[in-house]
DNA sequence: AGCACTGTTTACAT
DNA sequence: TATGTAAACAGTGC
């Protein structure tokens, strides 16, 4: 489900909802989701604990808390649900938090893929997940002289599998480095290091802006992505290659092919990505 | 019915 | 070390 736009606008939404709560119970229905802890001594931890902010840092949701942080990641399709009363939980249904004021939020997950970790703030960034991930795809010093230098030290991998290594570029997925790479004219298969410095740029460029415009889209609902509302979001109706095998390409008209790469199926116009 | 596929990450093998 | 593959799980579509 969710890459970096997604993931922002779960935190949006979830920030004014829950800040300033307290929680007063946690109900862990699925112990698998939780890590670091035992389910039980992670609810110990929690209770009392009041949300001071949500943060996102690549693809991980942060509840900031009195004492340490929250650590979330949704992976392929975790849900934050807010409700304003104590709801029931349905089937797939794996954590409750209870506030004070009577409101609750609840973690949905078919796959049971997401996570949930409790990190101090001394350990937040100088411990994995988090200390693995590259800068925000945003800050300045994320410079196509940087990912130049550090791509042409590699030795064949290509360019879409470098791009999805969230220690190199944090934020894409496989939707988005799809969009990214068509673009940006590049082929998903061009191994990383034979880019120019001047075809590294155009791909960071791109990539910032097709982030910036699923943030502004509400993100991608391609199958099952919603957002805490239940709403879907619109980027998906400008994608150019994701989803678009055999469509005309926007470009040059030919259809767009889909193959397998690290994976991960691959969308991309044979034509206008060299 | 059975198999391949799905928006992510990581543990493990090579 | 770097890279590729399988696995975690459930549902959907062919």
């Amino acid at each position: 489900m969710p890459e970096l736009p997604e993931v922002e606008t779960v935190c949006r939404r979830l920030r004014p909802f829950v800040s300033g709560k307290t929680i007063t119970a946690v109900d862990v229905l699925d112990a698998k989701i939780i890590r670091g802890h035992e389910p039980d001594i992670w609810t110990q931890q929690l209770l009392g604990e009041t949300i001071q902010d949500v943060e996102r840092r690549g693809k991980f949701i942060l509840f900031k808390l009195t004492n340490g942080y929250l650590v979330s990641h949704l992976r392929m399709e975790g849900k934050f649900y807010p409700h304003g009363e104590t709801v029931s939980p349905v089937k797939h249904t794996h954590v409750v938090f209870t506030f004070s004021d009577g409101s609750t939020l609840h973690y949905n997950d078919v796959r049971k893929f997401g996570t949930m970790e409790l990190k101090t703030n001394e350990a937040l960034y100088v411990t994995p997940p988090l200390s693995l991930l590259a800068l925000e795809p945003f800050d300045p010093n994320v410079t196509a002289e940087a990912l130049h230098e550090r791509m042409k030290r590699m030795n064949v991998r290509a360019i879409k599998t470098a791009l999805l290594d969230q220690s190199i570029f944090v934020g894409l997925g496989n939707i988005y480095v799809d969009e990214t790479l068509f673009r940006a004219g590049i082929h998903p298969t061009r191994p990383a290091a034979t880019l120019s410095l001047e075809e590294v740029e155009a791909v960071r460029q791109e990539a910032v802006a097709v982030l910036t415009e699923a943030i502004e889209r509400g993100g991608s609902t391609i199958r099952s992505y919603t957002n805490p509302d239940g709403a879907a979001g619109t980027f998906q109706e400008t994608l150019y290659v994701y989803g678009q095998t055999g469509e005309p390409c926007r470009n040059c008209g030919r259809p767009i092919e889909k193959m397998k790469l690290g994976g991960r199926g691959t969308h991309y116009c044979p034509h206008c990505q060299t």
